[in-house]
DNA sequence: CGGTGTATTCGACACACATCGAAAACACCG
DNA sequence: CGGTGTTTTCGATGTGTGTCGAATACACCG
């Protein structure tokens, strides 16, 4: 069962995002693979991403896609899950997340 | 009639125009004021966009847009005009720069 | 030519960010 | 409890960026 964890895993209110801070976060190409593999396959626990970053750095950019309001963490025992927010997003960025993905 | 400036005035191919490129010019507020108003009423000089920066950071602004492939400038007489490259980037990435507009 | 208007360049500064390795936090298992 | 696995935090580092003022470059006009 997911319970709690040090860090509070605090997420924004989708209304509450600026869109300089979810385009900044898809600026970046290792967070926007990071979107791409959740939007074709599913949730997914952090380690599974295989990317070619350090694992801090990772933490990282989980961090800042959260915070964006892209991405919701929950813990599943060992693992953290991600979760994309792709139907919230949609609600108040319309098809945005889509189209960058679409563009890279 | 417009002629040549101190520098070179470059404008990237819009098939080498990098997507990292487009999505951090257009993260930046300045700048997105500035294309909106270009989309919205058309060719301008710079000195004519009223926004509360320096003209140096204005500048600077211009020349990131210009380098990302976002518009094109060309001398006519004491000033320097801006277009928005719209189609073009709508051919390489269709519907980005009207959705991230519409998401401001 | 000299003055005025428009825009860029330069140098500087503060701040943000991507990256890493090492260390710490937590969950599970034996 | 002790070990293992997963992820985060911390500190450091190099790089990028938005901002400004002052100086410079160019076009036009009288």
């Amino acid at each position: 069962m997911p319970i709690g964890r040090w860090a509070p895993l605090s997420h924004p209110d989708v209304a509450s995002v600026e869109v300089d801070d979810l385009l900044r976060a898809l600026a970046d190409p290792t967070r926007r693979q990071i979107v791409r593999l959740l939007l074709a396959e599913g949730d997914r626990p952090c380690g599974t991403f295989g990317l070619p970053v350090a694992a801090s750095t990772l933490s990282h950019h989980f961090r800042t896609l959260r915070k964006a309001g892209i991405l919701r963490q929950y813990d599943d025992g060992r693992q953290r899950m991600n979760t994309l927010r792709l139907d919230e997003l949609d609600e108040r960025f319309p098809g945005l997340v889509r189209t960058v993905l679409d563009a890279s």
